[in-house]
DNA sequence: ACCGTAGGTTAACGGTGTTAGGTTAACAAC
DNA sequence: GTTGTTAACCTAACACCGTTAACCTACGGT
């Protein structure tokens, strides 16, 4: 029972049984949510017994967690392409980033869930993400922002009564968790019907009330945005 | 098979077993999280079999629900002390609000994570909730904020190219949902461990965060806050 | 005395993740 | 050519799970 753990993926030799226990992992996990990915309806659909994906996964936790880094692959894509489109820089990065964020949780939403769901996956799973899991393009926009100056930072006196006060290098990392925060309790609130509680006229969408609070977020950083008809925002120096 | 859906709760005569039930099921899950949260270990631990549970709810779902409202209840207590303890229309009231939900979030870690689990919960059963969960808390605060003009909201011009334009009336909605959607995000990585993708020097708790960030979510509304050595913040009117 | 019902019980069904142990086919070594 | 090893499966089984069916018991009302 050495537990076939070799290390590379795809040593044992056919990888193709592999690739199809993780197609139908994620097929049944769109169709039918979280509840709907069993060992044996996995082993069903792939046309093997439940026991035969213990040759290739250590069990239904590990299955998931390739399925995870899976769906974060898929993640990342949405996030490139929106940093494609728009200038290095530019605070436009930072809506179109949010706005490929919503779109990637509503066009993969059972995807969305098990990547984000606040159930303890171990953390060594996680740490091994592709590229981090997509923070660090945000962070990159981030922080060429404000090389750029199209972000106006608060003042270090307005961090000063912190209890653990934080420094200007520090300034890229909150700004993105700032920015993800937003956009991902937007989104989370949304998906476990919450933000039904919120009643704007017109019961827009999730992507039409992330554009109706664009404006709040942009201000929060003091935003330079561009001449697109988007409101040119600084702050006062004091 | 008529169910005993009387209607009314606690119609049944021993009122008792059905506290026990809902005492065992809120200690199961804080202890052991979601998955410890069986009815056989509640049957248990309540002393009777588990298809006894069955004569108080209508199955699991129901069972987790009515777990789900006392949740509520007692997140309901959080905020209210928290707003009980600033001044009505001042924004220090958000800032407390902020934190006693993470401090909720963090003292309740179980409570909160099927609070807000991304699992499809039956609406209906969300839908009547003790005073909507705890958003017209939120809501009030900030319609009050405004009407003191502590909050100096985006021109309507900002507003004018959302291709659903919002009127005044819903501003303390947006603020709202954007002032919610901030801290739940926030929280919410924290608990999936995704905020770990975050270096802040000091590796700072989620408080700690959240303080750092607040400068941004308060600039983000461009509120007006006291004399606490708080920056004093405004927004060109135009 | 009778009935209905609240408040339980045990047994069972179909499902779950997982393990134990056996089987087959390929392949390398002597 | 036989042997040994191992990958790649299989079936059977275990211990759970939510839920249902059928049954029992005590009490309150008529």
């Amino acid at each position: 029972m050495t537990a076939v753990q070799g290390g590379e993926t795809g040593k044992h030799g056919s990888a193709q049984v592999e690739q199809a226990i993780l197609d139908a992992a994620r097929d049944l996990l769109a169709i039918g949510g979280p509840d709907a990915l069993s060992m044996r309806q996995v082993a069903d659909q792939v046309g093997v017994s439940a026991t035969a994906i213990y040759h290739y996964f250590d069990g239904k936790q590990d299955l998931v967690n390739r399925v995870v880094v899976r769906a974060f692959e898929r993640f990342g894509s949405y996030l490139r392409d929106a940093m494609a489109s728009h200038p290095e820089g530019s605070v436009e990065r930072f809506g179109a980033l949010g706005e490929a964020y919503l779109r990637f949780a509503l066009e993969n939403e059972a995807y969305f869930r098990i990547m984000f769901s606040m159930q303890a996956s171990d953390p060594a799973a996680l740490e091994q993400l592709p590229e981090g899991g997509g923070y660090h393009l945000l962070r990159r926009a981030v922080a060429d922002a404000i090389d750029a100056g199209n972000v106006r930072l608060p003042t270090a006196a307005e961090f000063a009564d912190l209890e653990t006060p934080v420094g200007c290098e520090s300034y890229p990392d909150l700004v993105s968790m700032y920015l993800w925060s937003t956009v991902h309790g937007l989104v989370t609130l949304a998906l476990c019907g919450a933000s039904t509680r919120c009643h704007v006229e017109g019961a827009p969408s999730v992507v039409d009330l992330y554009r109706a609070i664009t404006p709040f977020i942009v201000h929060g950083i003091g935003a330079n945005v561009g001449s697109d008809g988007v409101a040119q925002v600084t702050r006062e120096s004091q």
